[in-house]
DNA sequence: TTGGGGACCGAAAACGTTTTCAGGAACGTA
DNA sequence: TACGTTCCTGAAAACGTTTTCGGTCCCCAA
């Protein structure tokens, strides 16, 4: 176990390849071999193949670090974010790093667990190996302090940053709550209530804004005459549904704030042998697969484009680098995923 | 929306400050002015203080790329997942990400997602990038084509590389199986089932092996006759909880192989009005939080300590680095996690 | 007064690239 | 033959550090 071990071939501590004995191999200067492995127009094409072929034979590779200090650019970007637990950072951080993977560029992760002393230890490293830029992906979607001016273009994605300086992505709660009821309109439904998480979340109150405001419009009452505020988990939806059915037992819909709060209010309309959704229709939010696929019956759920929130935010720091520097806040537009929880009502 | 400004303060473009600024200001060489900085002995109290203090008043940040381009060290690490998805990767890289964090070693992050050729870029990028040594994380718990010489020393975790002469960081599924079935059995159960996932996953051969093994140490037969090989799915635990109990009533305790599969159980056994834990117990595997705490009732389970094998496998990185490079498998032992869903029988 | 030694400092080389610029070769034209 | 072009190549500077090594200054003992 672990027993240290001089590495297999001990080779004679084969020194990394440098440009120069590419050069000499090609028997040219350094120079041009930089300019012919550059794709540079100035050199000629056979001498261009004879470095090319050299290149190829000592499998050489160039110092990035020698390249960035001359050209004031690292390609790379900090990936900061507050809390890599949550489940809402890792799909975010997937798309900003397949955006950038597929470019040049690599990406510093960065877990600052929330503390704020960590943070500003991460971004003094993060400035010191010299990012071209970094995306600060916040932990809930309410608005985060600003980290102020710095050298290099900084996007805010998920946590608005409070500064409207800044450039800020989020996600659309209103929009993706008026969407949910929406949906259960389509299907006929009449008694919609709504249970959700804590109402010190931006996003319970927006959500339940916007499903509110999709009521209004049809000229409904909410059933069970309040949106129900607790706690963002499972027990909490079970919680909220005894009440809800005890209340107003004539309820034909539930908008749950989340999908964990969603597994819970299942868990107790089979309890109560109402059917799903025969008789009542339940939604949720987030579509966390894990929670959404595997319910019984699978969960009806909107999804808040994570994964796209995070590409986006890639392609405005690269525009960002560029010189193109926006400010404000962008929206992501959420998306229904309709499964088998949710149905027509005959 | 996306308004392209100039930065707010338009300041004549402020060049990043570099070792010569501070010197400058400090009154003394480029030379003093690293050694100050960097606590070498032969410089006077006065002068190291003078250019601290220049250092400070410009906020001066050492380039880390010049560092390394003449110290022959980065300072970073690439740590190469084939899927960040999954749930296994992201609190190993937690793990290693804590770390590296604490020392100033920064990581660069690279999702390969399952592909190949992917994988071979970023390992191209990385290397080309310098980094001093990179960590393997693998998507399933079997074993993985290594990736033979490289010119820094590499950590393979939860997926083991086919090399015995590289290092190989696992969970000990054997030792989890058996912990589980051994916690089950000094509750006083004696018809143990197990209900597990997918055959061609050696974690499910390996965590079946070691219930086995220890019901056989004290002489019990596996309840249901044979163990439940099926999908990594609660569906899967639903199907297989019905099978079961059709073909052997008298069961007092399932050890399910994940605590998705748990939680098909679990509903089950409530739509059959078994008592859990009074007449069932169950215990799941992964401790998956939002699935295992949140069940109804919070589900027992075995914890692979992922985030210590993160942590680990960061230290036995930094050894490599140092020189004491290591070979073989490692294993971490797993971890038990009592809740309701498991109690003595009475 | 001289010499030795310690403490401190700075000039310069080095790391591995890119880029500028001067110049050589080859060629066509007057 | 002389000259202007075009095409290609290489010397050298630059990026921002660290480190080596020789040098200066000062103090003290002889």
């Amino acid at each position: 176990m672990g027993v240290p071990s001089g590495s297999d071939g001990d080779q004679p501590p084969t020194r990394t390849v440098t440009l120069r004995d590419v050069a000499q191999l090609a028997g040219v200067s350094i120079a041009t071999a930089s300019k012919a492995l550059n794709g540079q127009p100035q050199v000629r094409a056979t001498t261009r193949e004879k470095v090319v072929r050299a290149a190829e034979q000592l499998s050489f590779s160039p110092n990035t670090l020698a390249q960035g200090l001359i050209t004031q650019r690292s390609g790379t970007v900090g990936l900061l974010t507050s809390d890599l637990e949550g489940r809402f950072s890792i799909p975010i951080l997937m798309g900003a790093e397949d955006a950038f993977g597929s470019d040049q560029t690599s990406v510093f992760l960065c877990d600052a667990r929330g503390d704020n002393v960590r943070e500003r230890h991460h971004l003094r490293a993060l400035l010191s190996r010299r990012v071209d830029g970094l995306i600060v992906v916040g932990a809930r979607p309410d608005a985060r302090p600003s980290l102020g001016d710095l050298p290099v273009p900084v996007i805010y994605a998920y946590s608005p940053s409070d500064d409207p300086n800044d450039l800020s992505l989020v996600t659309d709660n209103v929009g993706g709550g008026s969407m949910a009821v929406d949906h259960l309109i389509r299907h006929g439904r009449r008694r919609i209530a709504h249970i959700t998480g804590d109402a010190t979340y931006g996003a319970a109150r927006d959500r339940a804004a916007g499903a509110l405001d999709r009521l209004r419009q049809e000229g409904l009452a909410l059933a069970g005459d309040q949106v129900w505020y607790g706690a963002w988990s499972e027990a909490w939806g079970r919680g909220a549904t005894r009440m809800l059915l005890q209340r107003d037992p004539t309820v034909d819909a539930i908008f749950a704030g989340s999908d964990e709060i969603a597994r819970g209010v299942l868990d107790v309309l089979h309890q109560e042998d109402l059917d799903v959704p025969g008789r009542v229709a339940v939604i949720g939010f987030d579509n966390w697969n894990i929670l959404a696929a595997n319910a019984r019956p699978p969960l009806s759920t909107i999804d808040m484009n994570l994964e796209q929130l995070g590409r986006l935010a890639a392609q405005r720091l690269f525009a960002a680098i560029d010189g193109n520097v926006g400010s404000g806040t962008e929206t992501i537009p959420p998306r229904l995923i309709t499964r088998e929880s949710t149905a027509p009502l005959d």
